[in-house]
DNA sequence: GTAGGGTTAG
């Protein structure tokens, strides 16, 4: 589908650079002569342009989108100031580059150029809202605006506000919206319904989710609104997660009466659930149901069953099965190889997840930055340091804070801090960005290296001073290692500075106590006097 | 609109 669509996309942005190479001025200086030269039509040239637009849209190049509604705008002739379709094409263009907040920026742009938006300029806007900036009121807010100004909004756009603000766990909201567009008279589909079941279901509401079903079943006659496959897997989900696997076997039963066929995700789903239970065997059982119906256990659910399977029976399990489906020509992907990976290097068997790593290079599938950091993780656990730094300079590979979380950690804990010079050098570099992650093991590793004041310091110069979970991390050990008092002048230092002590730092001073062993009597007084000092009432 | 994967924690 995706593979198909990308050459497409770009075919047709190849296509409009050609036909605007003839009528576009190269440059500011020749514009004169190009004006002269192109044939005066300005209809025809904005109309490449928003082709231009509309294929860079589906590739997703936000950065030039913008460059081509710049050159609109300024370059000449000036016929081709851009339209409301252009707008919604950079738009979008940006919502798919991740630049949401760009593209609503760029909507306030196309108003004060004086264009008045169109429906589908309104439709985007309340997507990339609700949908990409996660901001239902917002959606909403635009909602009630296009209404206003007699635009009336479609059923999409109640069902993109409908998902987005079951997503931000405001279900009421979600429902209110279902009741409107059922008074308006909008066609209500299982699509409109499913991210409420879903969030009846990630409640683990199952009589709400069941409600929700009988509901849709008892208007699904006139206004057609059975439910189908998907309402029905989510619903199976639902019933795994709270493990009522019998309630999952009836309603499977229940399909033919139901007017509804399970497919390969009802089963794989099911599959998944009796896994995460611990239903290893069952679950192998439901396999051979689903394989005897000649459905394929989908890849999610091959990965899942893998994961568990490894875990729970025997990691040279996950090795068979991953080799068997391979042969049965089932789709194996980058997780799969992950996934099996992974079990061996958490069971220190580097040489199998090296082989395995080496199998896959074979293979049409990419590894990605998951697979090399199991791979480096893996190593770096059975103590091959060179063979891992060997890989983080392979060739292709992009190193990320994660790939760095794992150096630090495994280097320190070897003793070999000295030698991550080459990972320092690519963090100086802007290469790779630490996170609280990256600090909390650097604090945790300098502490342990015996290296007080040095960790102290850093915790004092990250991200402007005093991040909350370091400072947790630095008070942890200045406790457990009997520097109280160094902990009190490191919060009369934040006090100072205007920082004020997270939660965080509460429960982790509060464990160190507890975990000094069993003194606990004098520890205790200490304790209190503690977090006196810390709340500022002793 | 449906399931899945990597790092720290003493």
């Amino acid at each position: 589908m995706a593979a198909g669509a990308w050459p497409a996309a770009a075919a047709a942005a190849r296509a409009a650079v050609r036909t605007l190479g003839r009528l576009v001025p190269r440059t500011h200086t020749h514009s004169t002569a190009a004006t002269t030269t192109s044939p005066s039509s300005p209809a025809h040239t904005l109309d490449d342009y928003n082709r231009l637009l509309a294929a860079l849209a589906r590739d997703g190049d936000g950065e030039s989108a913008l460059r081509v509604l710049r050159r609109m705008r300024h370059g000449s002739p000036a016929a081709c100031a851009p339209t409301a379709a252009s707008y919604v094409s950079a738009m979008s263009a940006l919502a798919k580059a991740g630049r949401a907040a760009d593209a609503t920026a760029l909507f306030d742009d196309m108003l004060a150029h004086g264009v008045a938006p169109d429906r589908r300029a309104y439709s985007l806007l309340l997507h990339v809202y609700s949908t990409h900036l996660g901001l239902p009121a917002a959606g909403l807010s635009v909602l009630h605006w296009m209404t206003g100004r007699g635009v009336r909004p479609s059923a999409v756009d109640y069902a993109d506000l409908i998902f987005s603000f079951c997503r931000a766990g405001q279900l009421p909201d979600a429902l209110q919206l279902l009741d409107e567009m059922r008074e308006l008279g909008y066609p209500l589909t299982p699509h409109v319904y499913s991210p409420i079941l879903q969030a009846h279901c990630d409640a683990a509401d199952i009589p709400a989710a069941e409600a929700l079903i009988a509901f849709m079943r008892a208007s699904g006659g006139r206004s057609g609104c059975n439910p189908d496959v998907i309402i029905y897997n989510i619903y199976i989900h639902g019933l795994c997660r709270v493990g009522d696997f019998h309630a999952v076997q009836r309603v499977i039963n229940d399909s033919v009466w139901n007017w509804w066929v399970p497919d390969a995700v009802t089963y794989s789903t099911y599959v998944a659930g009796l896994c995460r239970a611990g239903y290893i065997e069952d679950a192998f059982r439901q396999l051979d149901i689903m394989v005897a119906k000649g459905l394929q256990l989908t890849v999610i659910g091959l990965n899942i069953l893998l994961d568990y399977a490894a875990k729970d029976v025997d990691m040279w399990v996950a090795k068979v099965v991953m080799e068997r489906c391979e042969e049965l020509g089932f789709e194996v992907d980058v997780v799969t190889y992950n996934t099996v990976m992974e079990h061996f290097s958490k069971k220190m068997q580097w040489l199998i997840a090296l082989r395995l790593f080496t199998d896959l290079l074979k293979k049409p599938i990419t590894p990605d930055v998951q697979t090399y950091n199991i791979l480096i993780s893996s190593l770096c656990r059975a103590g091959k340091f060179e063979l891992a730094k060997f890989v983080f300079s392979c060739n292709g590979f992009v190193a990320d804070t994660v790939t760095c979380n794992i150096l630090i950690h495994q280097f320190y804990s070897a003793g070999k801090e000295g030698e991550l010079g080459f990972l320092f050098s690519d963090v100086d570099a802007g290469k790779i960005t630490p996170d609280t992650i990256t600090y909390n093991t650097l604090v945790d590793c300098l502490f342990r290296s015996g290296r007080r004041t040095e960790a102290a310091n850093l915790v004092r110069h990250i991200d402007g001073g005093y991040p909350a979970e370091p400072v947790a991390h630095l008070a942890f050990w200045l406790v457990t290692s009997g520097n109280v008092r160094e902990a009190l002048s490191l919060f009369d230092d934040m006090l100072v500075k205007g920082v004020a002590l997270d939660a965080i730092v509460f429960a982790n001073v509060i464990k160190a106590f507890c975990r000094k062993g069993p003194g606990e009597c004098t520890d205790m007084t200490q304790l209190c006097s503690v977090l006196d000092r810390m709340l500022g009432i002793g």
